[in-house]
DNA sequence: GTGGATGCTACCCCT
DNA sequence: TAGCATCCAC
């Protein structure tokens, strides 16, 4: 195979490593998506392993249509036939579907988004009449997803205090909820498949079989659930190809794991591993800088990244006044790198801990009338507008699925509220049918035996509505998914409804609210357009498990936005990375925790080693939340650069609360003191107090990197580990 | 019983 | 900053 000459000794031997549980950990830009696709290329090739049974799992769909241009480019355009290939959720999607027998659901099940999966906790636990200050639907939910992460169904949902006793009587009911809907959640996904293997031995055996090899991406990156499923997924040939790195782990939030790194080499004592540690992307600056955060980093296997690209320019460092000039020194320095030829505006990269950072961003761009690209699919499919539509198409596939009918119901205003919605779900349950159910059956009118457990004129617009789903319903069959949406669209009036109350023209830009929206309505369609040839079921699973990167334009030449999460697995020649202030960048929620402190740091080092040839960094000095202005500080992550490798120096020179300015940049040559000796402040049994968590009991509390690090169970959120020097826990 | 207006409050990262 | 809960007029 001639495409080996091009590996490194270390990347050929993980090509080419023989059967069998294979760990490799790959530092940042060492190749290892090219790895991965040689690795393919290389089994069915060279070792006569049929595409069929290859199972590949990545973390985005833009790296499985990746892997797979560039497997076919080495073998051809059939040689992946048949070869299953796709994100965790994509591919088990695809297998309970096939397994559907197997589980409380019909095969056309539909797949629940963040916003209904909290829509619904939040209606379940106004229906049990709980506080909700006290329960929180985001932290109910949080609590539900993290049990199914661990795997940890509704019946075995451990009780330790009365919160949990709660908690289990929320999940119990939102699981029921979502069977009565024939829907799932992202983690039911996981949770479902890994199940099924674990219980069904005769469904293990068959994909076990079939599926000879098992290569998996962003390892680190993988939960429990994940790790069970391919673990079973391998039971019967233990041919495993796993690449991570766990310097790269930023989904602890989501239930990764980084841990999973040490758990596949004691399951598999036998693995070989393989360390990628050469650097093919960014200059050495870059990469010692990367370096000096990452090695600060608690238990982790040190790496060394080297380059053969020369030590290149110094790192940037800008220090705005304001968020404002912070967004405009940006847009500027870009504009001057792309005017001197450095680099093409698609070369360059803007990188934000949140979101909302954006916003002062694209004002930027656009005041500058320069044309950028912002990754986010969570954004767009989050619109109003754009959710309505897919409820619409979700409740013509699957007129079970109650989160889409209650959303929709009335859209536009067609006069059903609380009351008659109430009553529908009633009548429903009675009936020990669905409300879509009822709602088509209501379509037949006065013949239906639902009619008369209404009361008053509701019956009458329900019956309506009913009527334009069921006609839907019909046509769904003999439509394409764009000819369905147009249908809908007409039917609705839907153009109209938008316009109607989009009088208010918006300050910041001159389309008004309506042209905004209608926009993303023909957005919407555009991508419905790319489902003509398939069917509204894919259309429909494919915009559930969309991810931000999968909305990444590669053909338009502009810079990109996008968050430091998103920008995991990419690369680009100049990277900015913004809003470096303490409580950023780390993000405040991740203060008390030391684990979440070190993701926080992991998440930087990423951003670090996105850059090929160019890296700023820029913080702001005085940045407006909401409404107010307030003094930042710098991240202390900056601390651990080495100022020789930077250049550039505030704006405004304003001293540094609480220290002298020199003493940022000279932080990294600051020799280790000995540890002082430190005695414990909290010990197990001590009730203490917590700003935001209330009271609490000490379990346990140690000394550890010349801090406190104490786990308390509070009554309000369970049990948490906290860093006592952040925590500013009072003992009461 | 519905829908518009008003006031509150939380806003991290995302499949 | 915008979604939402809550209140009040039809």
């Amino acid at each position: 195979m001639d495409f080996l000459d091009k590996l490194n000794p270390q990347q050929r031997k993980a090509v080419t490593a023989g059967t069998g549980p294979i760990l490799v950990l790959a530092g940042p830009g060492s190749g290892k998506t090219r790895v991965l696709t040689q690795r393919v290329a290389y089994l069915i090739a060279n070792e006569g392993v049929r595409p069929y049974r290859i199972l590949a799992v990545t973390f985005t769909n833009k790296a499985a249509r990746e892997m797979q241009t560039r497997v076919e480019k080495l073998l051809g355009a059939d040689a992946t036939e048949g070869m299953m290939l796709g994100t965790f959720h994509s591919i088990c999607a695809r297998l309970l579907r096939r397994e559907s027998e197997h589980l409380p659901l019909e095969s056309n099940f539909v797949i629940f988004d963040a916003d209904d999966q909290e829509r619904i906790v939040k209606g379940i636990i106004k229906e049990f009449n709980l506080n909700d200050k006290l329960y929180r639907a985001a932290s109910v939910h949080a609590a539900i997803s993290n049990a199914k992460n661990e795997l940890i169904g509704a019946d075995d949902y451990p009780i330790t205090n009365y919160r949990d006793e709660v908690v289990k009587r929320v999940y119990t009911e939102y699981q029921k909820r979502l069977v009565a809907s024939n829907a799932v959640d992202f983690d039911d996904l996981l949770m479902y498949t890994a199940r099924l293997l674990e219980d069904n031995p005769a469904v293990r055996e068959k994909y076990a079989r079939r599926f000879e090899q098992v290569l998996v991406d962003e390892f680190q990156d993988t939960n429990l659930a994940q790790y069970t499923l391919l673990k079973h997924l391998a039971s019967a040939h233990h041919n495993i190809f796993v690449v991570g790195d766990p310097d790269q782990s930023v989904y602890r939030w989501r239930g990764a794991d980084w841990r999973n790194v040490q758990r596949f080499e004691q399951d598999y004592p036998d693995a070989q591993v393989i360390l990628l540690e050469q650097n093919y992307r960014s200059r050495q600056t870059i990469l010692d800088a990367a370096m000096s955060v990452i090695d600060r980093a608690a238990h982790r296997r040190r790496k060394k990244l080297f380059t053969e690209r020369g030590a290149g320019e110094k790192i940037y460092f800008y220090e705005a006044p304001d968020d404002y000039s912070e967004a405009s020194f940006v847009v500027d320095s870009i504009a001057q790198l792309v005017a001197s030829r450095e680099f093409e505006p698609g070369d360059c990269a803007v990188m934000y801990r949140t979101n909302a950072q954006s916003r002062l961003l694209e004002e930027a761009f656009l005041q500058a009338r320069l044309p950028y690209k912002l990754v986010g699919a969570q954004r767009f499919y989050g619109r109003r507008e754009v959710k309505d539509i897919i409820s619409f198409l979700r409740l013509i596939h699957n007129p079970a699925d109650e989160a889409s009918l209650d959303r929709v119901i009335n859209v536009p205003p067609r006069g059903i509220g609380d009351k008659t919605l109430l009553t529908l779900h009633n009548v429903a349950r009675q009936n020990n049918t669905s409300p879509g159910a009822v709602l088509l059956d209501l379509a037949r009118g006065s013949d239906s035996p639902f009619w008369n457990q209404f009361t008053g004129r509701s019956v009458i617009t329900l019956a309506d509505f009913g009527a334009s789903l069921s006609s839907w319903e019909m046509a769904a069959p003999a439509l394409t998914v764009s000819q369905l949406f147009d249908r809908i669209l007409a039917d609705l009036n839907y153009k109209a409804y938008i316009d109607d109350e989009s009088d208010t023209l918006r300050t910041r830009t001159s389309t008004s609210e309506g042209e905004d929206r209608w926009l993303n309505v023909q957005e919407l369609r555009r991508v419905a357009v790319e489902y003509d040839t398939r069917t509204l079921e894919e259309f429909l699973e494919n915009v559930a498990l969309v991810s931000d990167q999968d909305t990444l334009k590669e053909n338009i030449n502009a810079p990109t936005l996008l968050t430091l999460h998103a920008a995991k697995g990419l690369e680009f020649g100049a990277v900015f990375i913004v809003g470096l202030d303490d409580g950023i960048v780390p993000h405040n929620r991740s203060f008390d925790e030391p684990e979440g402190m070190e993701e926080e740091r992991r998440l930087f080092y990423v951003g670090i080693t996105r850059a090929k040839d160019r890296l700023y960094l820029v913080r702001a000095i005085q940045r407006g939340g909401r409404g107010f202005s307030e003094e930042t500080f710098p991240s202390r992550f900056l601390d651990d650069i080495s100022a020789d490798l930077l250049v550039g120096k505030s704006r405004s020179g304003r001293g540094l609360k609480g220290r002298a300015p020199e003493s940022l940049w000279a932080a990294s040559s600051r020799t280790p003191q000995a540890a002082p000796v430190m005695e414990s402040k909290f010990r197990a049994g001590t009730r203490v107090k917590h700003n935001s968590w209330g009271d609490g009991i000490v379990l346990d509390s140690r000394i550890q990197d010349e801090d406190e690090i104490v786990d308390v169970v509070f009554e309000s959120v369970g049990i948490k580990r906290l860093s006592a020097s952040l925590a500013n826990l009072k003992v009461i």
